[in-house]
DNA sequence: GTGGTCTAGACCACC
DNA sequence: GTGGTCTAGACCACA
């Protein structure tokens, strides 16, 4: 895994998202076992309370729980799973078209250039 | 026009983009002349200091210029103004991509969950 | 001739220069008439205020002078002009090599340089 | 170091080539830390608010580049530094010959008094 | 402690 | 009145 960071956000969250999409791509399936936090933390090369708040945002909602003695681990909840990718997919689509909105583009509008692009990057 | 602001983002971010809109959109046409920056700043209640700021950013990248003494103005490249739109627009579409990606989402996904969104709003 | 201002110093300054130029280089001879204030102003498009400051200032360093009821002319004096000339350009020689000092050259390498951009421009 | 500045220009923008010219002349060394804003403002008795602006342009040019919570360091890019040198001392060439153009001097006799001054300087 | 942002208020040159 | 600069002082998120 490649654990690189832009200066323009928090480290925390980006930390956030790549453990995120770990899960929610399946690489940490659920129900598995995360590696502790000074694991972590030394492979991404950042400091263990930077780490640990990530973990912490990913537990507050509820992807992840921490068991008091024995580490942390995805939930076992493979629904929540999907559900939480969903949502958070809605959330940026929801998110992209607004942007586009600012900049004169209708939500049609959106939608052409959206393939447009994907259709360039294939060629 | 409703100056509106979220508190995750610098506002003088937030200036630039509302105004960048009001040019791409074409309601301060190509050559026209803006509002000063007091009164500017006054309309969208920040400091004069702030929108200063915003401008200043505008300025640079080419979308507007500033006349020593006599106020500033939008640029009247029609077709910069037009460029600009678009390598925005393209670039917000690749941001969004990436984070799609970066959620699990293939391109072809995303644009079919653009569609979605969409239709899903339109009803 | 062609007048034209860039927005980073005042119209004054550069109003002053190039009229300076005309005089310096013959263009305007020793003991001509200038043409009036107005003419000059709106011959190049600026604020007849502004015209009047740059032939003030130019007055005051003995370039020109005014005659109350018949206008203003260039100095008789050759030798003024050429003095002028020369200690302006003298001016410009220690700036020129004081700003490159900043930059971490010696005097010596500035002549070098110099000497090898006006090679390269004449090929 | 000493910090110093005339009324002629913005003092953000002598901060901005003093602070190049440590970088430049290797003072700063490639990827080393930079004071924190606060003590160079202090150093050089100007509002942090003005050092700040220096070095965000600074940073535009890519000379330098800030880590969000750990201070601003020199690029570890030496070529980009020569590169700078070089180009920056460039464009002061052309601006000088150009403006001894505008007294009425061609290019070669401004090399010949470039060579004059510095020996009269040496002397 | 670090960079970054914002406000309030002042001053300046220019036109 | 216009843009531009500067100061002083405050606050914030981040590590």
């Amino acid at each position: 895994m490649a654990w690189q960071f832009d200066n323009e956000r928090p480290i925390y969250t980006q930390l956030l998202e790549q453990i995120r999409f770990l899960i929610i791509s399946g690489l940490y399936p659920a129900g598995s076992k995360l590696p502790s936090v000074r694991d972590l933390a030394s492979e991404a090369s950042v400091n263990p309370n930077t780490m640990q708040r990530a973990l912490a945002e990913l537990e507050r909602s509820g992807l992840i729980y921490s068991q008091r003695t024995s580490g942390r681990f995805v939930t076992e909840d493979g629904v929540l799973i999907k559900q939480m990718k969903e949502s958070i997919g809605k959330e940026k689509i929801l998110t992209f078209l607004h942007e586009m909105e600012q900049l004169g583009y209708t939500a049609a509008d959106s939608v052409v250039l959206v393939e447009k692009v994907v259709e360039e990057e294939i060629r």
